[in-house]
DNA sequence: GCGCTGACTTGTACACCGTTCAAATAGACA
DNA sequence: TGTCTATTTGAACGGTGTACAAGTCAGCGC
């Protein structure tokens, strides 16, 4: 048995926590050192640089998605429980869409979940290439609803007396277009417009969408061949 | 008429450029200055921080989106219209929405775009936060779409002897799946799966979801009142 | 038990980054 | 011409990610 010495694994784990506690921006080698009680560069040994672990902590994220199988509970439960899941890690892991678009990563993890996410569009019916554009389009719609969340997750994270400034800035502009500024004169309407709350119309309106277009299957009743 | 002295639009011109031309991780102040003839720090007379610039620089983009008329073209062309000039946009400069989840921007450009997005999904009849939410939406799905395209961007600017070997790896990783292992194996299923075909599916089939969703209109014949 | 070996760790050092600030500069106006 | 004020400059600071040579320590053959 060595030495009580550090791990991939251990590191990931610790880069994660680190990443949910403190954020993207406050995410450096020398604090992530610290909180492992190793010197700052002793990671190098396991993971290359600061991107690949960044990858590897987003590739972990991916495995802990849930694949719920469409044979058992029908293809679009499972669909919406694959968006609603993956919606659900990335708002818990902000830094993950952040880094989505400037990262390249591409490991098991995404792949699993990438390959999942067709079968249950070609179990819904799509063929080929369809099934591919109709994961996709729902894949994106929810990288793009937690990238929003993302945004006022930083913006939250911003200590309050930024936050406050930068708050009445933005009613100061909003008050100048209409429709805006009757928002801010009726909270509730802002309420209403949670992310969550788009996120769920949006996917339902989004999956009805793509459902209307599946190719006519064998249905107790169908009208063309 | 003072010596030809920095201006904050010219430095937001230059900024942009650059960004769009080397990317964002090749942005920095230092560069910047050199583009524009001026000493690395000049800039911050003229715009606080980095941060701040990149800010001005977003909602510059924001503002140049078209914004077509929904009582001259019919809300979903409108809609569809609004959607695929942002998306465009997005795609034309990457960097904004990489940026997008860790900043904190709300100009006016963003302001304007927000509110005839909401002109639109009222002029289609959604009311009050149901307008936000088929809003917000329609926008996060072209933000994630712009986000998937930006991922693509980033990896195609990692120099070419990088990418070979990305791509390698990610080949070995997708044959262990069987349905992306057919997607190889077949490259015109992989071709069928450009994010614009993802795009152009997913909008009209979310456009779709919410004219669905539409309250009961008014129309040469309806069913229910 | 000893010393070798190779896996791991450490500390130092480097180049670069965004940003601060006092000093220099140069047009405008008296 | 002299002064004022708006702008620019260059040097410097603290921070970052990372390379690298030197150190440390478990395990193993003798």
């Amino acid at each position: 048995m060595p030495r009580d010495t550090l791990t991939r694994e251990q590191i990931v784990d610790a880069a994660i926590e680190l990443l949910d506690a403190r954020g993207l921006d406050d995410f450096g080698m020398r604090t992530l050192g610290k909180r492992l009680g190793s010197a700052a560069t002793a990671m190098y040994w396991h993971v290359g640089s600061k991107d690949d672990l960044l990858a590897l902590a987003a590739d972990r994220v991916w495995s802990e998605i849930a694949l719920p199988d469409p044979a058992v509970t029908g293809w679009r439960a499972a669909a919406t429980q694959m968006a609603t899941g993956l919606y659900a890690a990335l708002t818990r892991h902000p830094w993950l869409v952040q880094t989505f678009g400037s990262l390249v990563l591409y490991g098991p993890g995404k792949a699993r979940h990438d390959d999942h996410g067709l079968a249950v569009y070609e179990a819904a019916g799509f063929a080929g290439a369809d099934a591919d554009r109709a994961a996709t389009a729902v894949f994106t719609f929810v990288l793009g609803n937690a990238l929003g969340v993302a945004a006022a997750t930083t913006l939250a994270r911003r200590g309050k007396t930024g936050m406050r400034a930068t708050l009445a800035n933005a009613k100061a502009i909003a008050a100048q277009y209409p429709r805006l500024r009757a928002r801010l004169e009726t909270p509730a309407a802002r309420h209403g417009a949670s992310p969550a709350g788009a996120f769920q119309l949006g996917l339902e309106a989004l999956l009805d969408g793509l459902e209307a277009r599946l190719p006519a299957r064998r249905k107790p009743a169908s009208r063309r061949a």
